[in-house]
DNA sequence: TGTATTTTCATTGTCGACACGAAATATTCA
DNA sequence: TGAATATTTCGTGTCGACAATGAAAATACA
Protein backbone atom coordinates (compact mmCIF):
# COMPACT_ATOMS: atom_id res chain seq x y z
CA UNK A 1 0.00 0.00 0.00
CA UNK A 2 2.41 2.65 -0.07
CA UNK A 3 3.00 5.69 -2.04
CA UNK A 4 5.07 7.78 -3.29
CA UNK A 5 7.11 8.08 0.11
CA UNK A 6 7.88 4.14 1.05
CA UNK A 7 10.66 4.60 3.39
CA UNK A 8 9.91 7.74 5.44
CA UNK A 9 13.64 10.05 5.36
CA UNK A 10 15.94 10.23 7.92
CA UNK A 11 15.60 13.44 9.75
CA UNK A 12 19.22 15.72 10.18
CA UNK A 13 20.40 15.26 13.65
CA UNK A 14 19.81 18.85 14.15
CA UNK A 15 19.76 19.47 18.06
CA UNK A 16 16.24 20.37 18.89
CA UNK A 17 15.20 22.80 21.28
CA UNK A 18 13.79 21.89 24.89
CA UNK A 19 9.98 21.13 24.27
CA UNK A 20 10.21 21.01 20.29
CA UNK A 21 11.09 17.13 19.87
CA UNK A 22 7.12 16.55 20.77
CA UNK A 23 6.04 18.96 18.22
CA UNK A 24 7.80 17.78 15.45
CA UNK A 25 7.25 14.16 16.24
CA UNK A 26 3.56 14.76 16.26
CA UNK A 27 3.11 16.68 13.04
CA UNK A 28 5.72 14.92 11.11
CA UNK A 29 3.87 11.14 11.92
CA UNK A 30 0.47 12.95 11.73
CA UNK A 31 1.45 14.02 7.88
CA UNK A 32 2.61 10.46 7.32
CA UNK A 33 -0.37 8.95 8.56
CA UNK A 34 -2.69 11.45 6.57
CA UNK A 35 -0.60 10.89 3.71
CA UNK A 36 -0.94 6.90 3.83
CA UNK A 37 3.07 7.34 3.80
CA UNK A 38 2.02 5.08 7.48
CA UNK A 39 -0.32 2.10 6.43
CA UNK A 40 -3.38 2.71 8.43
CA UNK A 41 -3.63 -0.37 11.20
CA UNK A 42 0.38 -0.91 10.88
CA UNK A 43 2.22 -0.86 14.02
CA UNK A 44 4.79 1.88 15.35
CA UNK A 45 7.08 1.03 17.20
CA UNK A 46 8.63 3.48 19.98
CA UNK A 47 12.40 2.48 19.93
CA UNK A 48 12.64 3.37 16.24
CA UNK A 49 10.75 6.46 16.21
CA UNK A 50 13.13 7.53 19.45
CA UNK A 51 16.47 6.51 17.30
CA UNK A 52 14.31 8.15 13.91
CA UNK A 53 14.21 11.74 15.67
CA UNK A 54 17.18 11.12 17.75
CA UNK A 55 15.17 11.42 21.37
CA UNK A 56 14.06 9.45 24.07
CA UNK A 57 11.27 7.44 24.39
CA UNK A 58 9.66 9.62 27.19
CA UNK A 59 8.52 12.85 24.84
CA UNK A 60 7.86 9.93 21.28
CA UNK A 61 5.41 9.00 23.93
CA UNK A 62 3.70 12.18 24.51
CA UNK A 63 3.32 12.18 20.98
CA UNK A 64 1.66 9.28 20.65
CA UNK A 65 -0.98 10.17 23.54
CA UNK A 66 -1.42 13.13 21.41
CA UNK A 67 -2.05 11.54 18.44
CA UNK A 68 -4.38 9.06 19.90
CA UNK A 69 -6.37 12.22 21.20
CA UNK A 70 -6.97 12.83 17.79
CA UNK A 71 -8.23 9.56 16.88
CA UNK A 72 -5.14 9.23 14.28
CA UNK A 73 -3.43 6.23 16.33
CA UNK A 74 -4.83 3.51 18.38
CA UNK A 75 -3.13 2.00 21.67
CA UNK A 76 -3.35 -1.69 22.59
CA UNK A 77 -2.43 -1.51 26.34
CA UNK A 78 1.06 -3.56 26.85
CA UNK A 79 1.37 -3.97 22.89
CA UNK A 80 1.67 -1.94 20.71
CA UNK A 81 0.23 1.34 18.97
CA UNK A 82 -0.74 1.14 15.74
CA UNK A 83 -1.68 4.08 13.19
CA UNK A 84 -6.03 4.22 13.40
CA UNK A 85 -7.64 1.98 10.06
CA UNK A 86 -9.58 3.39 8.22
CA UNK A 87 -13.26 2.58 9.71
CA UNK A 88 -15.39 2.01 7.09
CA UNK A 89 -18.55 0.77 8.37
CA UNK A 90 -18.65 4.39 9.67
CA UNK A 91 -18.53 6.03 6.56
CA UNK A 92 -22.01 6.63 6.52
CA UNK A 93 -21.97 8.43 9.92
CA UNK A 94 -18.55 10.41 8.61
CA UNK A 95 -20.33 11.65 5.48
CA UNK A 96 -23.69 12.98 7.56
CA UNK A 97 -21.23 14.75 9.61
CA UNK A 98 -19.14 16.14 6.72
CA UNK A 99 -21.80 17.44 5.27
CA UNK A 100 -23.43 18.82 7.87
CA UNK A 101 -20.17 20.95 8.94
CA UNK A 102 -19.79 21.57 5.17
CA UNK A 103 -23.06 23.69 5.53
CA UNK A 104 -22.43 25.41 8.76
CA UNK A 105 -19.19 25.99 8.50
CA UNK A 106 -19.96 28.31 5.15
CA UNK A 107 -22.83 29.41 6.06
CA UNK A 108 -21.23 31.02 9.10
CA UNK A 109 -18.09 32.18 7.12
CA UNK A 110 -21.11 34.11 4.48
CA UNK A 111 -22.40 35.74 7.75
CA UNK A 112 -19.02 36.67 9.63
CA UNK A 113 -16.03 36.87 7.30
CA UNK A 114 -14.00 39.44 6.76
CA UNK A 115 -12.54 41.35 3.72
CA UNK A 116 -8.34 39.69 4.59
CA UNK A 117 -10.17 36.57 5.27
CA UNK A 118 -11.80 36.55 1.88
CA UNK A 119 -8.31 36.92 0.16
CA UNK A 120 -7.21 34.66 2.54
CA UNK A 121 -9.91 31.84 0.74
CA UNK A 122 -9.42 33.35 -2.10
CA UNK A 123 -5.78 32.94 -2.78
CA UNK A 124 -5.67 29.31 -1.93
CA UNK A 125 -8.80 29.07 -4.35
CA UNK A 126 -5.40 30.02 -6.66
CA UNK A 127 -3.42 27.43 -5.40
CA UNK A 128 -5.96 25.04 -6.09
CA UNK A 129 -6.31 26.11 -9.78
CA UNK A 130 -3.01 25.42 -10.28
CA UNK A 131 -2.86 22.56 -8.90
CA UNK A 132 -5.53 21.54 -11.59
CA UNK A 133 -3.29 22.93 -14.53
CA UNK A 134 -0.22 20.49 -12.84
CA UNK A 135 -2.46 17.35 -12.49
CA UNK A 136 -0.38 17.09 -8.80
CA UNK A 137 -3.03 14.99 -7.11
CA UNK A 138 -1.44 15.24 -3.45
CA UNK A 139 -1.50 18.95 -3.83
CA UNK A 140 -4.95 19.08 -5.34
CA UNK A 141 -5.76 17.45 -1.96
CA UNK A 142 -4.29 18.93 0.67
CA UNK A 143 -5.02 22.25 -0.88
CA UNK A 144 -8.81 21.40 -0.86
CA UNK A 145 -8.82 20.85 2.57
CA UNK A 146 -7.09 23.78 3.56
CA UNK A 147 -9.68 26.19 1.39
CA UNK A 148 -12.12 24.74 3.59
CA UNK A 149 -10.73 25.16 6.73
CA UNK A 150 -10.14 28.69 6.37
CA UNK A 151 -13.68 29.04 4.97
CA UNK A 152 -14.56 27.22 8.46
CA UNK A 153 -12.22 29.56 10.13
CA UNK A 154 -13.87 32.40 8.58
CA UNK A 155 -17.42 31.21 10.14
CA UNK A 156 -15.20 31.41 13.56
CA UNK A 157 -16.58 28.88 15.43
CA UNK A 158 -13.78 27.05 17.04
CA UNK A 159 -16.15 23.87 17.75
CA UNK A 160 -17.42 23.74 14.31
CA UNK A 161 -13.97 24.12 13.34
CA UNK A 162 -12.25 21.73 14.91
CA UNK A 163 -14.60 18.81 14.19
CA UNK A 164 -14.10 19.83 10.50
CA UNK A 165 -10.74 20.02 10.19
CA UNK A 166 -10.46 16.18 11.98
CA UNK A 167 -13.30 15.25 9.52
CA UNK A 168 -11.15 16.85 6.06
CA UNK A 169 -8.62 14.95 7.77
CA UNK A 170 -10.03 12.24 7.93
CA UNK A 171 -11.40 12.61 4.37
CA UNK A 172 -7.61 13.40 2.99
CA UNK A 173 -6.98 9.34 3.68
CA UNK A 174 -9.90 8.59 1.65
CA UNK A 175 -8.95 10.42 -1.18
CA UNK A 176 -5.64 9.37 -0.95
CA UNK A 177 -6.48 5.71 -1.00
CA UNK A 178 -8.77 6.48 -3.92
CA UNK A 179 -7.35 9.00 -5.80
CA UNK A 180 -6.50 7.02 -8.72
CA UNK A 181 -9.84 7.22 -9.54
CA UNK A 182 -9.25 11.22 -9.80
CA UNK A 183 -10.01 12.04 -13.96
CA UNK A 184 -9.31 15.05 -15.02
CA UNK A 185 -13.24 15.92 -15.30
CA UNK A 186 -13.99 16.01 -11.56
CA UNK A 187 -11.07 18.73 -10.10
CA UNK A 188 -12.78 20.67 -12.49
CA UNK A 189 -16.48 20.70 -11.20
CA UNK A 190 -14.75 21.19 -8.04
CA UNK A 191 -13.32 24.19 -9.00
CA UNK A 192 -16.57 25.40 -10.47
CA UNK A 193 -18.12 24.85 -7.14
CA UNK A 194 -15.44 26.57 -4.72
CA UNK A 195 -16.05 29.75 -7.29
CA UNK A 196 -19.78 29.86 -6.36
CA UNK A 197 -19.19 28.90 -2.75
CA UNK A 198 -16.67 31.71 -2.93
CA UNK A 199 -19.29 34.20 -4.44
CA UNK A 200 -21.73 33.40 -2.15
CA UNK A 201 -19.49 33.68 0.93
CA UNK A 202 -18.06 37.07 -0.76
CA UNK A 203 -21.68 38.63 -1.20
CA UNK A 204 -22.98 36.91 2.35
CA UNK A 205 -25.92 35.35 0.95
CA UNK A 206 -26.08 32.47 3.54
CA UNK A 207 -28.61 30.46 2.01
CA UNK A 208 -26.74 30.76 -1.00
CA UNK A 209 -24.00 29.53 0.63
CA UNK A 210 -25.81 26.52 2.13
CA UNK A 211 -27.03 25.60 -1.15
CA UNK A 212 -23.58 24.98 -2.50
CA UNK A 213 -21.88 23.51 0.50
CA UNK A 214 -24.57 20.53 0.86
CA UNK A 215 -24.49 19.64 -3.09
CA UNK A 216 -20.39 20.12 -3.00
CA UNK A 217 -20.71 17.83 0.06
CA UNK A 218 -22.83 15.47 -1.86
CA UNK A 219 -20.35 15.67 -4.81
CA UNK A 220 -17.57 14.47 -3.02
CA UNK A 221 -19.53 11.93 -0.84
CA UNK A 222 -21.11 10.24 -4.38
CA UNK A 223 -16.91 10.73 -6.08
CA UNK A 224 -15.92 8.50 -2.90
CA UNK A 225 -18.45 6.37 -3.20
CA UNK A 226 -18.26 5.81 -6.74
CA UNK A 227 -14.13 5.49 -6.30
CA UNK A 228 -15.20 2.63 -3.90
CA UNK A 229 -17.68 0.73 -5.92
CA UNK A 230 -15.11 0.65 -9.15
CA UNK A 231 -12.79 -0.46 -6.47
CA UNK A 232 -14.84 -3.53 -5.33
CA UNK A 233 -15.16 -4.31 -9.49
CA UNK A 234 -11.51 -4.55 -9.50
CA UNK A 235 -11.27 -6.62 -6.51
CA UNK A 236 -13.91 -8.96 -8.25
CA UNK A 237 -11.90 -9.77 -11.46
CA UNK A 238 -9.68 -11.91 -9.33
CA UNK A 239 -10.47 -15.49 -9.14
CA UNK A 240 -12.49 -16.90 -6.48
CA UNK B 1 -14.77 29.86 44.19
CA UNK B 2 -14.15 26.36 46.69
CA UNK B 3 -17.68 24.34 46.47
CA UNK B 4 -18.18 21.42 48.65
CA UNK B 5 -14.56 20.01 48.32
CA UNK B 6 -12.24 22.70 48.68
CA UNK B 7 -9.19 20.37 49.23
CA UNK B 8 -8.95 17.35 47.07
CA UNK B 9 -8.73 13.96 49.19
CA UNK B 10 -5.40 12.64 49.82
CA UNK B 11 -6.14 9.30 47.11
CA UNK B 12 -5.60 5.92 49.18
CA UNK B 13 -2.14 4.35 48.87
CA UNK B 14 -3.23 1.41 46.65
CA UNK B 15 -0.28 -0.38 44.66
CA UNK B 16 -1.67 0.17 41.04
CA UNK B 17 -1.24 -2.00 38.12
CA UNK B 18 0.72 -0.97 35.28
CA UNK B 19 -1.53 0.89 32.91
CA UNK B 20 -3.56 2.01 35.79
CA UNK B 21 -2.17 5.00 36.92
CA UNK B 22 -2.86 7.35 33.75
CA UNK B 23 -6.25 6.69 33.47
CA UNK B 24 -6.69 7.14 37.24
CA UNK B 25 -5.38 10.43 37.18
CA UNK B 26 -6.88 11.60 33.88
CA UNK B 27 -10.55 10.72 35.60
CA UNK B 28 -10.16 11.81 38.60
CA UNK B 29 -8.78 15.78 37.26
CA UNK B 30 -11.68 15.80 34.69
CA UNK B 31 -13.98 15.44 37.23
CA UNK B 32 -12.65 17.75 39.84
CA UNK B 33 -12.26 20.27 36.59
CA UNK B 34 -15.59 20.22 35.41
CA UNK B 35 -16.97 20.25 38.98
CA UNK B 36 -14.74 23.28 40.11
CA UNK B 37 -13.12 21.73 42.35
CA UNK B 38 -10.10 23.06 40.44
CA UNK B 39 -11.27 26.58 39.80
CA UNK B 40 -10.46 27.87 36.24
CA UNK B 41 -7.06 29.25 35.43
CA UNK B 42 -5.16 27.72 38.54
CA UNK B 43 -2.03 26.19 38.15
CA UNK B 44 -0.97 22.20 38.49
CA UNK B 45 1.68 21.31 40.18
CA UNK B 46 3.36 17.78 38.36
CA UNK B 47 5.47 17.18 41.42
CA UNK B 48 2.41 17.57 43.87
CA UNK B 49 0.25 15.23 41.61
CA UNK B 50 2.74 12.86 41.73
CA UNK B 51 2.74 12.88 45.50
CA UNK B 52 -0.69 13.08 45.47
CA UNK B 53 -1.04 9.60 43.22
CA UNK B 54 2.12 8.48 44.59
CA UNK B 55 3.39 7.89 41.26
CA UNK B 56 6.24 9.28 39.01
CA UNK B 57 5.58 12.19 37.08
CA UNK B 58 5.96 10.46 33.53
CA UNK B 59 2.50 8.78 33.83
CA UNK B 60 1.48 12.18 35.65
CA UNK B 61 2.53 14.04 32.01
CA UNK B 62 0.64 12.15 29.98
CA UNK B 63 -2.46 12.19 31.89
CA UNK B 64 -1.89 16.22 31.36
CA UNK B 65 -1.44 15.44 27.41
CA UNK B 66 -4.85 13.78 27.38
CA UNK B 67 -6.64 16.29 29.46
CA UNK B 68 -4.64 19.18 26.80
CA UNK B 69 -6.14 17.14 24.12
CA UNK B 70 -9.87 17.42 25.18
CA UNK B 71 -9.44 21.39 26.21
CA UNK B 72 -9.37 20.56 30.02
CA UNK B 73 -6.31 22.34 30.86
CA UNK B 74 -3.73 24.63 28.61
CA UNK B 75 0.11 24.03 28.91
CA UNK B 76 2.03 27.11 29.00
CA UNK B 77 5.75 25.80 27.69
CA UNK B 78 8.24 25.41 30.20
CA UNK B 79 5.79 27.56 33.04
CA UNK B 80 2.72 25.38 33.63
CA UNK B 81 -0.01 24.08 33.23
CA UNK B 82 -3.05 25.48 33.88
CA UNK B 83 -6.89 24.17 34.61
CA UNK B 84 -8.45 25.51 31.19
CA UNK B 85 -10.17 28.95 31.24
CA UNK B 86 -14.08 29.14 30.88
CA UNK B 87 -13.97 31.35 27.85
CA UNK B 88 -16.83 33.69 28.41
CA UNK B 89 -16.05 35.31 24.99
CA UNK B 90 -16.92 32.46 23.26
CA UNK B 91 -19.98 31.75 24.54
CA UNK B 92 -22.15 32.58 21.63
CA UNK B 93 -20.45 29.95 19.91
CA UNK B 94 -20.62 28.04 22.28
CA UNK B 95 -24.10 28.44 22.39
CA UNK B 96 -25.13 27.61 19.05
CA UNK B 97 -22.78 24.41 18.44
CA UNK B 98 -24.52 23.23 21.73
CA UNK B 99 -27.91 23.77 20.29
CA UNK B 100 -27.04 22.28 16.93
CA UNK B 101 -26.22 19.25 18.67
CA UNK B 102 -28.98 18.41 21.23
CA UNK B 103 -30.68 18.68 17.64
CA UNK B 104 -29.16 16.44 15.52
CA UNK B 105 -28.18 14.10 18.06
CA UNK B 106 -31.84 14.01 19.62
CA UNK B 107 -32.83 13.70 15.77
CA UNK B 108 -30.73 10.67 14.78
CA UNK B 109 -32.02 9.12 18.12
CA UNK B 110 -35.75 9.06 17.50
CA UNK B 111 -34.65 7.53 13.72
CA UNK B 112 -31.83 5.01 15.33
CA UNK B 113 -32.67 4.15 18.71
CA UNK B 114 -33.33 0.61 19.78
CA UNK B 115 -35.44 -0.60 22.46
CA UNK B 116 -32.95 -0.97 25.01
CA UNK B 117 -31.13 2.57 24.33
CA UNK B 118 -34.50 3.48 24.70
CA UNK B 119 -35.09 1.78 28.14
CA UNK B 120 -31.44 3.26 29.31
CA UNK B 121 -33.14 7.13 28.77
CA UNK B 122 -36.07 6.49 30.23
CA UNK B 123 -33.80 4.99 33.33
CA UNK B 124 -32.14 8.16 33.38
CA UNK B 125 -34.69 10.30 32.83
CA UNK B 126 -36.06 8.69 36.32
CA UNK B 127 -32.78 9.17 38.19
CA UNK B 128 -32.92 12.41 37.41
CA UNK B 129 -36.56 12.90 38.67
CA UNK B 130 -34.89 11.67 42.21
CA UNK B 131 -32.12 14.16 42.11
CA UNK B 132 -34.96 17.16 41.27
CA UNK B 133 -37.24 15.40 43.90
CA UNK B 134 -34.29 15.66 46.50
CA UNK B 135 -33.10 19.00 45.25
CA UNK B 136 -29.67 17.64 44.78
CA UNK B 137 -28.24 19.90 42.19
CA UNK B 138 -24.49 18.47 41.49
CA UNK B 139 -26.63 15.36 40.67
CA UNK B 140 -29.47 17.26 38.39
CA UNK B 141 -26.21 18.48 36.71
CA UNK B 142 -24.41 15.35 36.33
CA UNK B 143 -27.63 13.42 35.34
CA UNK B 144 -28.86 15.90 33.12
CA UNK B 145 -25.55 15.40 31.12
CA UNK B 146 -25.72 11.62 31.18
CA UNK B 147 -29.73 11.69 29.91
CA UNK B 148 -29.01 13.78 26.57
CA UNK B 149 -25.39 11.74 26.29
CA UNK B 150 -27.53 8.23 26.01
CA UNK B 151 -29.85 9.96 23.64
CA UNK B 152 -26.47 10.88 21.36
CA UNK B 153 -25.28 7.21 21.81
CA UNK B 154 -28.51 5.87 20.52
CA UNK B 155 -28.58 8.43 17.27
CA UNK B 156 -24.86 6.52 16.87
CA UNK B 157 -22.89 8.92 14.95
CA UNK B 158 -19.52 8.84 16.61
CA UNK B 159 -18.50 12.50 15.28
CA UNK B 160 -21.46 14.24 16.72
CA UNK B 161 -21.43 12.31 20.11
CA UNK B 162 -17.95 12.97 20.89
CA UNK B 163 -18.45 16.86 19.93
CA UNK B 164 -22.13 16.72 22.05
CA UNK B 165 -20.52 15.37 25.20
CA UNK B 166 -17.52 18.41 24.79
CA UNK B 167 -19.76 20.27 24.72
CA UNK B 168 -22.22 18.98 27.75
CA UNK B 169 -19.24 18.78 29.79
CA UNK B 170 -18.41 22.79 28.83
CA UNK B 171 -21.77 23.33 29.90
CA UNK B 172 -21.05 21.62 33.38
CA UNK B 173 -18.72 23.91 34.52
CA UNK B 174 -20.93 26.60 33.76
CA UNK B 175 -24.26 25.11 35.12
CA UNK B 176 -21.90 24.49 38.60
CA UNK B 177 -20.67 28.32 38.73
CA UNK B 178 -24.67 29.93 38.52
CA UNK B 179 -26.24 26.44 39.89
CA UNK B 180 -27.33 28.95 42.62
CA UNK B 181 -29.90 30.28 40.58
CA UNK B 182 -31.44 27.49 40.15
CA UNK B 183 -35.24 27.83 41.69
CA UNK B 184 -37.56 25.05 42.61
CA UNK B 185 -39.15 25.88 38.96
CA UNK B 186 -37.16 25.37 36.18
CA UNK B 187 -35.63 21.57 36.90
CA UNK B 188 -39.41 20.77 36.69
CA UNK B 189 -40.05 22.29 33.09
CA UNK B 190 -36.37 20.69 32.36
CA UNK B 191 -37.83 17.50 33.69
CA UNK B 192 -41.23 18.51 31.46
CA UNK B 193 -39.27 18.72 28.17
CA UNK B 194 -37.13 15.48 28.85
CA UNK B 195 -40.46 14.03 29.23
CA UNK B 196 -41.75 15.08 25.61
CA UNK B 197 -38.08 14.55 24.17
CA UNK B 198 -38.31 10.67 25.43
CA UNK B 199 -41.61 10.36 24.01
CA UNK B 200 -40.67 11.74 20.21
CA UNK B 201 -37.78 9.74 20.58
CA UNK B 202 -39.74 6.41 21.26
CA UNK B 203 -42.57 7.92 19.06
CA UNK B 204 -39.25 8.33 16.21
CA UNK B 205 -41.04 10.88 15.01
CA UNK B 206 -38.29 13.10 13.81
CA UNK B 207 -39.38 16.41 13.25
CA UNK B 208 -41.08 16.50 17.11
CA UNK B 209 -37.39 15.36 18.37
CA UNK B 210 -35.95 18.04 16.48
CA UNK B 211 -38.36 21.03 17.61
CA UNK B 212 -38.58 19.91 21.39
CA UNK B 213 -34.40 19.62 21.43
CA UNK B 214 -34.26 23.26 19.51
CA UNK B 215 -36.83 24.58 22.53
CA UNK B 216 -34.94 22.56 24.95
CA UNK B 217 -31.29 24.05 24.07
CA UNK B 218 -32.78 27.56 23.82
CA UNK B 219 -34.46 27.15 27.33
CA UNK B 220 -31.13 26.01 28.95
CA UNK B 221 -29.21 28.96 26.93
CA UNK B 222 -31.77 31.47 28.00
CA UNK B 223 -31.37 30.37 31.59
CA UNK B 224 -27.69 30.70 31.82
CA UNK B 225 -27.52 33.94 30.22
CA UNK B 226 -29.96 35.13 33.04
CA UNK B 227 -28.14 33.59 35.47
CA UNK B 228 -25.25 35.33 33.73
CA UNK B 229 -27.21 38.54 33.83
CA UNK B 230 -27.80 38.25 37.85
CA UNK B 231 -24.49 37.55 38.46
CA UNK B 232 -23.47 40.95 37.15
CA UNK B 233 -26.09 42.42 38.84
CA UNK B 234 -24.38 41.48 42.10
CA UNK B 235 -21.45 42.49 41.19
CA UNK B 236 -22.84 46.28 40.24
CA UNK B 237 -23.79 46.37 44.10
CA UNK B 238 -20.33 46.58 45.37
CA UNK B 239 -18.96 50.24 45.54
CA UNK B 240 -17.12 51.83 43.03
C1' DT C 1 2.37 -36.34 16.79
C1' DG C 2 -0.50 -33.10 19.04
C1' DT C 3 -1.43 -30.48 23.18
C1' DA C 4 -0.21 -28.30 27.61
C1' DT C 5 3.32 -25.90 30.08
C1' DT C 6 7.50 -23.38 30.73
C1' DT C 7 10.94 -20.21 29.04
C1' DT C 8 12.52 -16.65 26.26
C1' DC C 9 12.03 -12.44 24.02
C1' DA C 10 10.50 -8.06 22.44
C1' DT C 11 8.20 -3.95 23.80
C1' DT C 12 5.82 -1.29 26.77
C1' DG C 13 4.95 1.44 31.42
C1' DT C 14 7.26 3.58 35.13
C1' DC C 15 10.94 5.49 37.73
C1' DG C 16 14.61 8.69 39.67
C1' DA C 17 17.85 11.93 38.20
C1' DC C 18 19.47 15.76 35.77
C1' DA C 19 19.47 19.73 32.40
C1' DC C 20 17.20 23.63 30.82
C1' DG C 21 14.17 27.96 30.91
C1' DA C 22 11.57 31.53 32.70
C1' DA C 23 10.35 34.22 36.49
C1' DA C 24 11.53 36.06 41.01
C1' DT C 25 14.98 37.90 43.82
C1' DA C 26 19.27 39.91 44.97
C1' DT C 27 23.04 42.75 43.55
C1' DT C 28 25.55 46.24 41.16
C1' DC C 29 26.18 50.58 39.32
C1' DA C 30 24.90 55.34 38.01
C1' DT D 1 16.83 55.90 44.48
C1' DG D 2 16.11 53.51 40.32
C1' DA D 3 17.28 50.94 36.40
C1' DA D 4 20.25 47.33 34.55
C1' DT D 5 22.36 43.04 35.46
C1' DA D 6 23.57 38.82 37.89
C1' DT D 7 21.86 35.03 40.79
C1' DT D 8 18.70 32.03 42.72
C1' DT D 9 14.61 29.38 42.64
C1' DC D 10 11.16 26.59 40.96
C1' DG D 11 9.06 23.59 37.78
C1' DT D 12 9.23 21.57 33.55
C1' DG D 13 11.36 18.65 29.54
C1' DT D 14 14.29 14.88 28.63
C1' DC D 15 17.08 10.98 29.51
C1' DG D 16 18.76 6.15 30.45
C1' DA D 17 17.58 2.26 33.11
C1' DC D 18 14.59 -1.23 34.88
C1' DA D 19 10.36 -3.91 35.77
C1' DA D 20 6.04 -5.76 34.07
C1' DT D 21 3.53 -7.78 30.43
C1' DG D 22 1.87 -10.63 26.77
C1' DA D 23 3.20 -13.16 22.68
C1' DA D 24 6.13 -16.37 20.58
C1' DA D 25 9.37 -20.08 20.96
C1' DA D 26 10.92 -24.00 23.24
C1' DT D 27 10.12 -27.82 25.99
C1' DA D 28 7.63 -31.51 28.38
C1' DC D 29 4.22 -34.77 28.33
C1' DA D 30 0.57 -37.97 26.75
Amino acid sequence: MSLEEPVPAQLPEVKRKRGQGVGAVFETLKHEILNLTLEPGSPIDEVKLAERFGISRTPIREAMVKLAGEGLVVTLPNRFTIVAPIDFANLPQFFDALSLMYRVTTRLAAANRTENELAAIRELQHTYTAAVEASDVPAMIEVNRNFHAAIARAGKNRYYTDLFVRLLDEGRRLLRLYYSSYNDKLPRIYLQEHEVMLAAIEAQDIEAADRIAEAHAEQIVRQIQNAMTEDRRLNAGISL
